[in-house]
DNA sequence: CGCTGTCTTGAAAGGACTCAACGCCGGTGG
DNA sequence: CCACCGGCGTTGAGTCCTTTCAAGACAGCG
């Protein structure tokens, strides 16, 4: 995006979207069209990517990053580490999701990035970024949403994490994921990949490992889930809804970002 | 802000800032200076004011504003109730935050916002924050980084309660509660008034009433803290900050954000 | 086929909760 | 002016959820 005017002649502008970036603009556009141009433009500064292996760091913790990270494939943790060697994790991340992009104004990274599958990212110049603040304000608009949404998580899980019990926070959760999984095509209809382990389940909600284990066996034992393996069906979906007294109205699916 | 053009003119534009905006103006200008211009805005947008009583509620859980309400004086928060009863508090908020902002995009309020003591808030009009982020792209951009910060704040807090004792919760908060005031002009050294009660502190926290009281009292017996009443000393800030393993900079102050 | 990471289960210890009672203090009204 | 009252802080005792320690089972992989 060094000259963003020539940007539309590209090579896959119109109305051809790279494959991988599906689940970004799929997304974004959940929430308002975006014009051809707006999409090339994505496109466009989405066009550097990396690819990382299982539980390799994407993003250090305490770095100053020139880019922020747009999961294309595979699944990523946010994580912070304690002097005791614990570690909370703030945010699991799903194809579609852009990281660190709170790092592009708050410039230092109080957390890290790190992959917990293969995973595929996009890197976006935060000079690039400049350039859709100051020329596109509509997707900066959407971008600073998305940013929102999850702080919007955030306090979701605060809410469990300080008021609800182990297999009540995991229940919530769960239903999460099968939402956002599904806003990206990643789910089929209440059956979905897991990737994460129980330790990062426990060192996301709180628990111990063997807690978290206890917890969902209670939540399988109850009928409310199965799993075999990474799979996971949740079996009765408004059982599960309200034991983790769920409702998806603070992932702000679908709502409409008006144009400015 | 009905015209916008005509601002400037106004009555208190030149450096002149109304006294109880002097907290909100007094944070943006830490990231950066602004233009005489841009405080003029700033001003003109908050001119309305509503002041509310100890435990009024400010903005209702589950509502659209068509406004977003800026702290001018007291203290409120952040609260979502769960079906049980219990509630969970995300977010204390002092003199020149801006309380529900992100509202302006999300639309709706997943928490509700409640005076904790008499307050006094200006209601900024989303049509006005819709003049600012199309004519005053380097204030939309401070606020957007406000709003980062609320989900840094949103991560630090996430981190104690998933992966720290009770005292420990204490002790990070009462040292960034410090930090917050200080930078509003609020704290004397190591002093602050601390405006909620017990009961508030656990319903942040994750922790019943008598747990937040044995947990001061750990600390004050530890000699880190002294109490009279509301009035809250940091006797050893550095064992305070050890104890809740507390690092500011995920508070960002003094971090500049460019223009664009 | 053995290795290693992950899942699973048991038992004991501990942090936090609930229930309950009491003290303190400022506000209100007689 | 003082007694009453309600909100808030404090403290004790018993219970429960969760953790830690420990040991196997299981499964994917080189």
């Amino acid at each position: 995006m060094d000259r963003p005017e020539s940007r539309g002649g590209g090579s896959a502008s119109r109305s051809q979207v790279r494959p991988e970036l599906t689940p970004f603009i799929r997304r974004l556009e959940q929430h308002g069209p975006l014009t051809e141009e707006e999409k090339g433009v994505l496109q466009e500064v989405a066009r550097s990517t990396k690819s990382f292996r299982a539980r390799e760091e994407i993003v250090r913790e305490g770095s100053r990053p020139t880019h922020s990270s747009l999961l294309l494939e595979g699944f990523a943790v946010r994580e912070a580490h304690l002097e005791d060697g614990s570690r909370q994790i703030s945010a699991f991340h799903i194809p579609g999701d852009f990281a660190d992009l709170h790092a592009y104004l708050l410039k230092r990274m109080n957390e890290g990035v790190g992959a917990i599958t293969p995973a595929k990212v996009a890197l976006v110049a935060h000079s690039d970024l400049d350039q859709i603040t100051k020329s596109y304000p509509h997707l900066a608009r959407i971008l600073w949403f998305t940013t929102l949404v999850d702080g919007a998580v955030h306090r979701a899980w605060l809410t469990t994490l300080g008021r609800m019990e182990a297999p009540q926070r995991l229940a919530h959760f769960l239903c999460e994921l099968r939402d956002r999984l599904a806003s990206v095509g990643l789910a089929e209809g209440n059956s979905y990949v897991l990737p994460m382990t129980q330790e990062e389940l426990g060192d996301a909600f709180g628990l111990s490992t063997v807690h978290v284990n206890r917890s969902l066996k209670t939540l399988r034992d109850e009928g409310l889930i199965t799993s075999k393996g990474r799979h996971l069906r949740i079996e009765d979906w408004e059982a599960l809804r309200q034991a983790g007294q769920y409702d998806p109205g603070y992932l702000h699916l679908g709502v409409q970002v008006s144009r400015c």
